[in-house]
RNA sequence: CGGGAAGUGGCUCAGCCUGGCUAGAGCACUUGCUUUGGGAGCAAGGGGUCGGAGGUUCAAAUCCUCUCUUCCCGACCA
């Protein structure tokens, strides 16, 4: 005798936003701080994170790039270098003014002030680009492969968790080439590798491409994006991979002698993935019953919950469970959960905090053998089968999950996926009554892109894979081949 | 940053309009007993000074001013 009901108490369909935040609270992911617009990340949050860590930090490495770490203060002034990087950052920058606080009239007040402020690192190729230029001579100290992992801080006036909060945790690579054609190839080599971390790796829906130039990374020559489309239509900016050309070369003077003996200026890249992208897990897997993770990040693939109704049974029942965990746990990450609470209570955490197979052992299973499972990404099916079928088969289980998890998001992120609108009145129709990606013809040009933003829609990028037909633009009635992406964005 | 809403035990909220007994409820937590394979029941118990500062008043969670924070819409945002 039960009720049928939902692992949370609020559903997509009542309140998206208010969905994503009970998620976030009921996987235990994160929470909102002392600190203004930050969160604190919680343990089994940060534990997603340090796995999306290893897996690109890995990546990275295997093609040639190296950690390094640089400071979180920039002088304020190094940002004079490049205007249009500083006229894209400066609305959002924490400045750091003074080095010391005094009690005056017992409150604690900020005094010695500094006669150059500094910035917190909103974003670092000026400062890295300052030791670039000593450790830059010769092309034969090219190619420069950097990476950093670290925080940023934005002064975002509408934080949102995860989405987008003050300080955030990334990676920022950096690397600088002799010519522009290599420079080139490692921002698209490394788009590639948002792509398929992105895709492949974390299972989301997206679509790699060019920004619209007005659109770009501030003073870069063209930024690459992967834009992931969420499960209310809406686009979410998973990476950016940026060509600088020579901008952030002249601006930090990192040049070097070529082969003929001449005097060059390099040509730099800058890529990056943050602590967004969870936000993007969240709100393309997760159900209403809460989270769901793709095996790749998932902290536990599989926790075991031991059903214990007889204490005498307990060492039998606890065996059992070890031994799962044991011949597990030399290729998956496994969890027996010995807490003192009631196996319900312990399964619908799981549940909500989006665990692939949650198994319940107790003395039937080990009268006859068996495991006991359930499956978290296909409607909480659950499955009895032999204990050795299930060790043996865990991986295939894993891999049915990951492909449950991709070919939902893709169903229902290809539905929202429209390429029949050629007019503005036809885009206003459709995005009055839904959201999702608008593939549409666009000549390329800055006129009338206010009728886009008058719906608050924006381009998202000019995807990789163009149809090469031609074509109206939307905006301009002019004839282009060009395909672009029109959405909604976070 | 503009418009709107809201801050009361860990969480969700009632009380405020019309100031006045000891500030309430549900969930969560603790203890005990009975339970346990689709979210247990009963009983007892612990925990809040009402976001902060100032003001009005004999008296403030309640009225006034300022301030901080959060949420929603927008603008902004690689």
């Amino acid at each position: 005798m039960y009720q049928k009901r939902n692992a949370l108490s609020i559903t997509r369909e009542e309140d998206f936003s208010a969905w994503y935040k009970e998620v976030i609270n009921q996987a235990d992911l994160a929470e909102l701080s002392e600190t203004r617009g930050c969160i604190v990340i919680k343990p089994y949050g940060f534990s997603i994170w340090e796995n999306i860590k290893s897996i690109l930090d890995n990546k990275f490495k295997e093609l040639g790039h190296t950690n390094a770490y640089f400071p979180l203060m920039i002088p304020a002034d190094l940002f004079e270098k490049e205007a249009e990087h500083v006229a894209g950052f400066a609305k959002e920058m924490a400045v750091v003014t003074h080095h010391r606080l005094e009690y005056i009239d017992g409150k604690l007040t900020p005094s010695g002030k500094l006669e150059t402020p500094y910035v917190v690192r909103p974003t670092s190729e000026l400062i890295i680009g300052k030791s670039f230029s000593k450790w830059v001579k010769s092309y034969r100290d090219l190619p420069l492969l950097i990476n950093q992992w670290c925080n940023v801080v934005r002064w975002e006036m509408r934080p949102r968790m995860f989405l987008r909060t003050a300080e955030f945790l990334w990676q920022e690579g950096h690397t600088a080439h002799e010519t522009a054609e290599e420079a080139i190839e490692e921002t698209i080599r490394m788009h590639e590798v948002y792509k398929w971390f992105i895709c492949d790796v974390l299972k989301l829906f997206a679509i790699p491409g060019k920004k619209p130039a007005y659109d770009k990374f501030a003073g870069a020559v063209d930024t690459y994006t992967v834009e992931a489309m969420m499960q209310d239509g809406k686009a979410l900016q998973a990476a950016t991979s940026h060509f600088l050309g020579q901008n952030f070369a002249k601006a930090t003077d990192i040049k070097y002698q070529d082969r003929n003996g001449n005097i060059q200026y390099a040509y730099t890249s800058s890529w990056g993935l943050s602590t967004r992208i969870i936000g993007a897990l969240i709100m393309s897997h997760s159900d209403d019953d809460g989270l769901n993770l793709p095996s790749a990040i998932a902290p536990y693939h599989c926790v075991i919950i031991p059903i214990i109704k007889d204490i005498n049974n307990k060492e039998n029942i606890m065996n059992y469970c070890n031994s799962i965990k044991e011949q597990l746990s030399m290729k998956f990450r496994v969890l027996i959960d010995i807490k003192d609470d009631s196996p319900q209570n312990k399964k619908w955490n799981y549940i909500r905090k989006g665990v692939p197979f949650i198994c319940e052992i107790g003395i039937k299973e080990i009268e006859n053998n068996l495991v006991f499972f359930i499956k978290r990404s296909d409607n909480l099916k659950p499955v009895k089968i032999s204990k050795e079928e299930f060790i043996n088969g865990f991986g295939k289980l894993l891999n049915e999950h990951d492909n449950f998890l991709k070919n939902n998001n893709e169903n229902s992120c290809k539905a929202k996926l429209i390429d029949n609108i050629k007019t503005v009145e036809e885009l206003t129709d459709y995005f009055n009554k839904n959201n999702g990606f608008a593939r549409v013809k666009w000549a390329g040009t800055n006129e009338n892109l206010a009728k886009l933003e008058d719906l608050s829609l924006s381009i998202r990028c000019i995807p990789t894979e163009q149809s090469d037909t031609l074509g109206k633009c939307i905006l301009t009635g002019k004839e282009t081949t060009q395909d672009v992406i029109v959405a909604k964005s976070y």
